[in-house]
DNA sequence: TACGGCCGAAGTGCATGCAATACTGTGCGG
DNA sequence: CCGCACAGTATTGCATGCACTTCGGCCGTA
């Protein structure tokens, strides 16, 4: 059991905080405001926002502290075909056996998804799920860990734009044909079928913005 | 004009120890000895460790503090890929215009490194110099970010067995044609042969060890 | 009005202090 | 001899303290 220190709940609390807007993009940070809030000193909070300066989900600006960077629609078109590859990537890393065995549980959330769709809840959860084990198989974990720290920064834009129906069920539809791939197990399709997945979603977002 | 701050000195001091062995592999980092040494308190140290163990180099052991993590030949064959990749889809994410026009400052380092070569001299900086240089036309900086994140973690493999002469000729002939097929510009041969670079040179070391 | 310099307040960056946890070595029991 | 318990030390993780920089408002001047 691995004793949880406090800069990684509150590097986890700031991170949620960011994408769901309730710290605004394009501000300052205040350090003794945040601390105060969230009942800690603030040297657990520096060590928390520095980390997530690293992952370049906060910028780190000497002597003015740590800032959110401004959405940017530029950033989000280099954001999405670079997840996308990466993903890409560790599907093709990934053991076709081992992920066929997957399928079963890939496609109960995809399940999940479309009765998560209809009762119009919240698809963004079951979405990671889905991908995270998708990639669950990968043998090379400095992958996965680049996209653990990629992902956020790509999840404030999908936060943003997210709840189309339209694109949902189409992204659904897709997800169901990527766990077909993967138990042919046809790795080369999948992973073509996974970028477009991504990609589609960034075309989606630069229509409506 | 950017005023530099403790910490970020201090991560590329350590980055350097670990990388040359001076903080030896599969060791624990005393905070309070490590301080006194680089005549610093033990915050600004602490916040440097923090950001290497983000970006992989080290890794945090609740209660125990920072570890170097081990030397691990398996570790070497996941990360050249990784990087090789990277770097490849960095390529092909340049303009083929702007990449032509560096084609004689690449070919300029290239013949430093024969040069220096012949002198028995150290190869690493300018090999690096010569990466840098090529990606420097990439216009998705996460990527980027990403790529500057792990080859340090390469390069700690890179360091211990580098110096063979034959791989420096070889790697060095690499390097002049794939500024070739920048220069025609056909990124896509340029981007193939960068991969196998990486790829042969992780080869040459798994002969080694 | 627009601009620039000064002054007080606010905030960061680094140093230090403190409590809880983890390590080391010793002695005891099996 | 080996394993375990225990006490003392060392070390981490977090809190607090302090100095320097930055920010914001006010004034004076052009």
């Amino acid at each position: 059991m691995t004793r949880n220190l406090l800069r990684r709940d509150l590097a986890e609390e700031i991170t949620a905080r960011v994408l769901d807007g309730r710290i605004a993009a394009d501000s300052r940070i205040n350090e003794v405001h945040l601390a105060r809030e969230l009942g800690v000193s603030r040297t657990p909070l520096r060590e928390a926002l520095i980390g997530l300066a690293d992952r370049g989900l906060l910028v780190s600006a000497p002597g003015r502290g740590f800032l959110v960077p401004p959405f940017d629609p530029e950033e989000a078109r280099r954001l999405y075909p670079l997840v996308a590859e990466l993903e890409s990537l560790a599907l093709r890393w990934s053991s076709p056996q081992d992920l066929a065995g997957l399928t079963g549980g890939l496609d109960r959330i995809t399940a999940e998804m479309a009765a998560e769709l209809d009762r119009q809840g919240d698809l963004s959860t079951l979405d990671d799920r889905w991908h995270t084990l998708l990639l669950s198989r990968c043998t090379n974990p400095h992958l996965l860990r680049l996209i653990e720290q990629t992902k956020p920064l790509l999840k404030r834009y999908d936060a943003r734009y997210f709840g189309g129906v339209e694109r949902s069920r189409e992204s659904i539809d897709e997800h169901l044909r990527i766990a077909e791939a993967i138990r042919v197990p046809d790795l080369a399709t999948a992973a073509e079928l996974l970028v477009r997945n991504w990609v589609k979603t960034l075309a989606y977002l630069d229509d409506m913005g």
